[in-house]
RNA sequence: GGCGGGAUAGCUCAGGCCAGUAGAGCGCACGUCUCAUAAGCGUGUGUGCGCCGGUGCAAAUCCGGCUCCCGCCA
């Protein structure tokens, strides 16, 4: 029997649940479930990635220990999943993987040995041990290259992150070094002679010149005085393991490599590279070189095989082709989603909609006409009227496809071919087309494929029109054979559509009356006629509901706007949306170093980026206008935070000192502690009215003012900010 | 700066390697039907192959140059 294991990336135990992890969740889901029917045995993985600095911090933000943190963020993903019919219980995921399962630190240590022990393709050591100095930049988890980080302003001053622009740290450790440079020839060869192991073409292309730049070699450890939340180098507890090498081996730990009992590693990682055990690792873009080069690498040391392939997806993206992201105020709330639209409905949108390998537009709009046009008006309406004509024509039961010699005439008559036969093999090229190209994973076009079928049945029965039919007993049988095909076709559509909205193909399968189970059925092996007559079709519900949009997209702002805010509480999170993102390369993703979590307002909803903006009643924006002389009065400078904290028992203000340009540091207070952790803003320079009048907050001066955004209806403040470096106490006119 | 990908109808995309009268879906307009979820079917709409040049009887497709966008790298 042929074995099928894929995976998703565990996702960083940093972040709430996002669309990034649904998507990559539902895209495997969906590609194993039709591997189960064709008749595969598969194993599907998912989980999170535990360690590494950035839980600790966030925990230590939250005031929890590392572990309650990760627990708490496992919860609401599992939560999430379960939701989403993701999970085991529902013919989802066979595992979900946690990094801090003890099997897995035996494992991992097992894994680093077998490393150790190796010889590197030139002959030395894969793991030797070293000493690395460099900038470090925690909310990367990498260190910086000199062109990845901002000179400090005054000298004696650490850098700051180009992308966090916080402060870097100076981290000079013993480290342990993978030796990937010796591996560049070997993952040469690996590609070449395998030009599917990453996919699409332009990933593996990518990964190609990469490599052929050159490799540097890894380091793979942490001291354990600077990252404790980490697995152990074995036999050198001073030593912690790399975030990476911990994660992605978790794809074999999760099998049991190495322990007493491991069966599911025997049956599901290939041994040799051919069809019948394959394994396959979706990922989102951003952690391509990863899972492309280094676990390649990893697996070469290790003296295990390769994985059939690494696919790697785009990016969900707004309007303004940005990521979603919370800092941006424009991500989705994946809840609202299932509670407005329906589990099928968000499926069928994210796999119809994204190109798979490009990046895609996320709107509720796109997500509603979705609905309506191809859900409502296509396959929901095909299967009401096919099942309410057999309801009212023929009694509730699938009549029979014959037609008898004498009818024959009849039926040409009314323009009904006398057997199925031109409909069938039409069904059966569309069906061919599908499933090659759900095997290649073109889901939006395996989906628009399915959809011409849809088209062709709505056709035939347009043109055969069994309500004429019904009204001339002569054409019984015509009648009979028509609404047959229609209903065979939509036990088709059934099998087909399973993988990608397993409810809704089950539905249709139960109107049926269908007594296999829905799974067990290999579109390939679809032979038309498999319908029995007499079948009873049950009572007729409408699959897909239409929408209406402008209800819709109220109720939508409705629902946003009470629940912005409640996940505030939740976990310091800078979540970029990104698809399916292991978040310690996720970080590296722009975002601001906040845990401005709420977005309460939906930038989503609107067309245009003005709508996205709820606007007031101010027209165009003449209102009150100023003489130059005016704006002149106010004093806008540079200031870099020197400090920063909470105000006791206040649980809006910030206090701030602030470098100014001037002599003596600034004593400034500002409301937003709602929204940013005060260490997070220590060394950012930001713009301050600096001859606002004194005045006193809480027993405190403040002596001038700090400048942000107000966005959305609660008026979430993101702080005004420089890309480029400005000398403190510059003045902005 | 180097490498890679892209620029096709209002929108999302096919076609491009093997050049031969510009495609699909959505949207929009009109018509038509009434079994059906204001759904279906039909017709039309779109005046679109980023720009310039070359080779060819013929170029979205091949060649050269350019512009812009995206990704990876430096």
């Amino acid at each position: 029997m042929n074995t099928f294991y894929a995976t998703t990336p565990i996702y960083y135990a940093n972040s709430l649940p996002h669309v990034g992890h649904l998507y990559t969740t539902v895209v495997v889901d969906c590609v194993v479930r039709a591997r189960r029917q064709r008749g595969a045995e598969t194993y599907f993985l998912t989980g999170t990635d535990e360690h590494g600095t950035n839980v600790q911090r966030a925990a230590a933000r939250t005031g929890k220990t590392p572990k309650e943190h990760v627990d708490y963020i496992v919860g609401e993903l599992q939560k999430m999943f379960a939701a989403f019919q993701l999970d085991g219980a529902h013919g989802g995921y066979d595992i979900f993987m946690r990094t801090t399962e003890p099997f897995h630190y035996r494992a991992v240590a097992e894994f680093w040995r077998a490393c150790a022990r190796a010889q590197t393709p030139k002959g030395r050591e894969a793991i030797y041990k070293g000493f690395y100095e460099g900038w470090f930049c925690a909310p990367c988890a990498t260190f910086k290259t000199e062109d990845e980080y901002a000179k400090p302003a005054r000298e004696g001053e650490p850098p700051t992150c180009l992308i966090h622009e916080t402060p870097l740290d100076r981290v000079s450790e013993e480290s342990y070094f993978f030796r990937l440079s010796d591996y560049d020839e070997a993952l040469l060869a690996l590609y070449d002679a395998r030009p599917d192991f990453v996919r699409p073409d332009v990933r593996r292309n990518e990964v190609i010149s990469f490599v052929k730049r050159g490799l540097q070699d890894l380091s793979i450890s942490r001291l354990k005085s600077s990252v404790s939340w980490a697995i152990p180098v074995p036999d050198d507890p001073a030593h912690t393991v790399y975030i990476w090498l911990d994660a992605l081996t978790n794809y074999i730990t999760a099998l049991g490599w190495s322990s007493a009992d491991d069966t599911l590693f025997q049956k599901f990682w290939p041994h040799t590279q051919d069809d019948e055990h394959t394994a396959f690792h979706f990922i989102g873009k951003d952690i391509l070189r990863q899972h492309a080069i280094y676990w390649p690498a990893f697996l070469m040391a290790a003296g295990i095989e390769q994985p059939t392939a690494v696919i790697a997806h785009g990016t969900w993206v707004d309007q303004a082709a940005r990521k979603l992201s919370k800092t941006l105020g424009n991500s989705i709330d994946i809840n609202l989603l299932r509670r407005q639209f329906g589990i099928d409905p968000v499926r069928y949108f994210l796999l119809r909609e994204m190109v798979f390998g490009q990046d895609s537009n996320f709107s509720y709009e796109a997500l509603i006409a979705r609905t309506n046009s191809d859900l409502a008006s296509g396959l929901g309406n095909l299967v009401s009227r096919t099942l309410t004509m057999i309801e009212r024509y023929c009694d509730g039961r699938v009549p029979s496809d014959d037609i008898g010699e004498a009818q024959r005439l009849h039926a040409k008559r009314a323009g009904v071919d006398a057997d199925a036969q031109g409909l069938a093999s039409a069904v059966e090229l569309a069906r061919d087309q599908f499933v090659r190209l759900l095997d290649e994973h073109a889901f939006s076009r395996a989906l628009e494929t399915a959809w011409t079928i849809i088209a062709r049945v709505d056709k035939l029965i347009s043109d055969a029109k069994p309500w004429e039919l019904a009204k001339d007993k002569a054409q019984r049988q015509t009648l009979n054979a028509v609404l047959y095909r229609a209903a065979e076709t939509l036990r088709w559509l059934a099998v087909m559509l399973y993988p990608f909205m397993p409810d809704s193909a089950r539905a249709i399968w139960q109107h049926l009356d269908q007594t296999t189970e829905i799974e067990a059925n290999d579109p390939a092996k679809l032979t038309w006629g498999g319908l029995a007559a007499g079948t009873s079709v049950g009572a007729v519900a409408p699959l897909f509901p239409r929408l209406d949009r402008a209800k819709k997209m109220a109720e939508i702002e409705k629902e946003l706007a009470p629940t912005a805010g409640q996940q505030t509480a939740a976990t310091n999170a800078q979540t970029p949306a990104t698809s399916g993102a292991h978040a310690t390369e996720a970080d590296a993703v722009p975002s601001a170093p906040s845990n401005a979590e709420t977005s309460p307002q939906p930038p989503m909803l609107g067309a245009t980026e003005a709508d996205a903006v709820p606007s007031s009643a101010a027209p165009e924006g003449v209102v009150n206008q100023i003489e130059i002389g005016d704006f002149a009065k106010v004093e806008l400078r540079v200031g870099e935070v020197l400090t920063a904290e909470r105000i006791p028992k206040s649980d809006k203000l910030l206090r701030f000192t602030v470098d100014l340009g001037e002599a003596q540091p600034r004593q400034i207070l500002a409301g937003i502690a709602e929204h940013y952790e005060p260490e997070t803003l220590v060394g950012r320079k930001l713009i301050f009215v600096a001859n606002l009048k004194p005045r006193k907050l809480r027993g405190l001066e403040s002596q001038g003012m700090v400048l942000a955004a107000s966005v959305g209806d609660e008026g979430k403040p993101i702080l005004a900010t420089f890309t480029e470096d400005v000398p403190n106490g510059a003045r902005l006119k």
